[in-house]
DNA sequence: GTCAGAACCATTCATATTCTTTCATAGGTT
DNA sequence: AACCTATGAAAGAATATGAATGGTTCTGAC
């Protein structure tokens, strides 16, 4: 059997039981206990299922794309995007900016009638089809990997557009501001936050205290940040000081 | 077999299964192995499948817009394309217009050194990984479907750029010029022409003698118009006497 | 606690499969 | 003729596989 339909199938039964053991996998494929050991270690990696002793489970929602190898979202990322998406009404403008997280939350944005801009490609592939989003794209070179529209000619775009929040990611948040990595990235999401009226970050608690090359603002531009349940309490104080309102995306069974 | 055919071929039991093995392929097409590689890796450098060791999957990406990935380009497109992309210089900065002959004539340009500029989702999708090509995408109100950045934003876009040569596709084409069905799109494709240095138009002989509602432009604009067999001699005068000059692509799946 | 046995796991190695590269040939074009 | 492209065959490289080995973690009895 060819290694991706054995790895799909694994996937596929992951899926449907939450839990296989490895000697069931063995058996149901007809493979050798390295092999499947072998599957299981890969699949761990790009995040489709979590290893443990005697066989695997299953992470995440059931959509997965096996075929294109892309990488599965944290269910943390999720449930932020979850949230996130919980503080969006009907028929708001909603700018979104690029990134993993904020991808999810494109996820989730299905299905409810919105006006969307973005410079994300793949955030506006996702969204393209959606009769209930008129989706607005921001132009601009597209930097390579993330798909992401930068530079003068987004910038130029953004001055000319308003909506009513914006969607970010960060690198790092420390007491200073945000940070990002891209000086250019930076240029862009500047304007982004001039051109809404709400700013909510979208932040999983592992960027609290990073630093990255580029400052892209203070704290005091965000209006809310939506994380997960890791953020320390140190913290606590420093957002109530920018006066920023912390919302933790509840979740219980944590895998990991 | 004639190449594209048996190519034809592969993509259409790669689509109906999903995935094929490479051992299947051989024996169901009658071709060596090294054949089939050959085209494997062909179709994955068009972005149309994914190789995988032992065979390959098609890619029924959600890049792809649904409608377009439905009908696959017609051998003609297909041709039509190949000979266009003979006309691009390595270093140019090409101006891609939306619509499916284009998106075809997008996949043969992989491997190029280009500056590419596109208004297409699709083709913006296909073309942001590849290291070879800069990639500038003209936002603005993406129209359903079909996946094209329209409207004001785009056109004050384009107002900003300049190309070597702009690759159009047509709605239809008669003594009177050339037809597109949007009026939005005709208000786009008209800056694109005037930021555009050269105008190679893509059209199958279907386009030609067919009308639809929105007049674009008149023929004088096309430089040069790039299409099949089946153009009826009628109108070689007519492009003639707007001093276009009329590629038409080799039948025979032979390029040059 | 700790000891033995069992289950599970990582590593290594030989083998098998698949892939890439190279070369020679056939068939068509200039 | 020279030239180009497609093709198939074959050698060597790369990768996947299954079995074996030895190490680690769990379990239960003392």
């Amino acid at each position: 059997m060819i290694v991706d339909e054995r790895r799909s199938k694994i996937l596929k039964i992951a899926e449907e039981l939450g839990f296989v053991s490895l000697q069931r996998l063995v058996s149901e494929l007809g493979a050798s206990e390295s092999t499947v050991r072998r599957d299981l270690e890969f699949l761990d990696s790009t995040g489709h299922i979590q290893r443990t002793r005697g066989g695997a489970s299953f992470l995440g929602d059931s959509q997965v794309d096996f075929d294109t190898r892309r990488r599965l979202a944290s269910s943390e990322k999720q449930r932020i995007a979850r949230r996130t998406v919980e503080l969006i009404s009907e028929g708001e403008t909603v700018l979104l900016d690029g990134g993993t997280t904020t991808l999810e939350v494109a996820r989730y944005l299905v299905g409810k009638s919105l006006q969307v801009l973005t410079n994300s490609l793949p955030i506006a592939a996702l969204l393209m089809n959606r009769p209930e989003i008129e989706l607005i794209f921001i132009g601009g070179y597209v930097y390579p990997r993330t798909g992401v529209a930068l530079g003068e000619q987004s910038v130029e775009a953004l001055k000319r557009l308003h909506a009513t929040r914006l969607v970010m990611s960060t690198g790092g948040i420390t007491a200073d501001g945000l940070f990002n990595s891209n000086a250019l990235l930076v240029e862009t999401e500047r304007q982004m936050i001039r051109a809404a009226d709400r700013v909510t970050l979208v932040a999983d608690s592992s960027k609290f205290g990073q630093r990255a090359l580029s400052h892209l603002c203070p704290l005091e531009v965000v209006d809310e940040i939506v994380t997960d349940e890791g953020v320390a309490e140190e913290w606590w104080q420093v957002l109530e000081r920018a006066d920023i309102r912390l919302d933790v995306a509840g979740g219980t069974g944590r895998q990991g």
